[in-house]
DNA sequence: CATTACAGACCAACCAGTCGGTCTCTAAAG
DNA sequence: CTTTAGAGACCGACTGGTTGGTCTGTAATG
């Protein structure tokens, strides 16, 4: 038998994804786990806190994802590329995580609440960052005002999470891919991605384009 | 005095929106609206009624919007134009609604779940609609998989709901502009949206951009 | 024998929804 | 003009079921 407390995680993620947070009962949860209300508060203080320790895996994961990519890269433009790669197939590792996260975070106790907020505040001011940085080297688009392009951005990510399967047409590479063209083609000033630009951008060729 | 549902209405909208639907009770949304459980219950079958007429006058609303846009213009570029514009002005509009209807929309009953849907497919078809024009009219980059490019439009324009405040630094209008930008840089095939192709393409001028 | 891990009966609070009743307004009857 | 009848709007105490959480007991573990 694994651990009980991976075991609770597990199964009570499925379903809050199916029936939302409100819409599962601790003795749900219990009876899905196999175990019992004293098994469940023997490894966490309240529900509360199951959702925090939910909510918090998955962000604690996407932030150092980031920055990984982030350092990794000095050209804004690879950075963003990699940036978005890697929290495009976070939808594939956590999408139950990301919807419980999206659809229920206006419920976190207050103390929960703001640990979560930090991180995803730190997530967000890199992608800005990046942005700018971006705008300065001359390689995106001067004119785009950058809060709005990057929350035009993450929300076209994030939003993932409502239409992801991983049963469906396309693979999530595939999805990075088209998102990463999409973006660069929508910010970068060299306004084609052309033969010639693979090279000089080192962009890697998405999967929907032919070599000729 | 303005009528008792629509004054319970608005004051339990405002409260979804900042405790969410399972955080007000009805005996909140009545003390806050100035009346009785049996006002309430008068005017409205169960909360979950309330729920689905916050739900349904948002989504009608968008999906009227959409239409018209769709039928004045027949060229795919001043339709995406057009649908993408009146789209996001809605989140001037009817923010609260759209919190209140992406997070809480799990919690739906059935039988109102359905009705819903129905109208959200529609318009998400018109815009897959929209794009397969452009692609096959060659105004649209045909390499782009459509459904994932559907999918992203969507999903930024959706996010909107998240940060979108009206005291924030941008407008509504110019939010608008930027994302048409956005959207026609990443998937026209006339790839740069230059001075000659505001007139070829007919497209308006975004505020953030000059004439020289 | 002591600490940890779990079991399950039990409880107090809460909450959507009900139900008998009141008040007001209109309109027909006398 | 007055009285009566009835309908719709609204009130608020009450309830029945549900739910998160507690507490005491017990088995395993080391």
């Amino acid at each position: 038998m694994a651990g009980l407390r991976e075991s609770i995680l597990r199964t009570s993620l499925e379903l809050f994804e199916q029936k939302g947070f409100h819409g599962v009962t601790v003795n749900q949860i219990v009876a899905a786990s196999n175990t019992s209300k004293g098994g469940f508060y023997h490894h966490f203080q309240s529900k509360d806190e199951l959702l925090f320790v939910i909510h918090d895996t998955f962000i604690t994961y996407v932030l150092k994802e980031a920055n990984a990519a982030n350092e990794i890269h000095k050209s804004p433009i690879k950075k963003i590329q990699s940036i978005i790669k890697a929290f495009v197939k976070v939808f594939d590792l956590y999408k139950p995580h990301i919807s419980v996260f999206y659809q229920e975070s206006n419920y976190l106790k207050p103390e929960y609440e703001e640990q979560i907020k930090r991180k995803r505040d730190a997530f967000k001011q890199m992608v800005f960052q990046v942005i700018e940085e971006g705008q300065e080297t001359g390689d995106f688009r001067k004119e785009l005002p950058m809060e709005i392009t990057g929350m035009a951005i993450l929300g076209m990510v994030n939003w993932i999470y409502k239409w992801y399967t991983p049963e469906g047409k396309y693979t999530i590479d595939e999805i990075a891919d088209v998102y990463v063209d999409i973006i660069l083609h929508a910010i970068l000033t060299t306004n084609v991605v052309s033969e010639e630009n693979f090279q000089s951008h080192m962009l890697e060729r998405p999967f929907f384009t032919e070599k000729k």
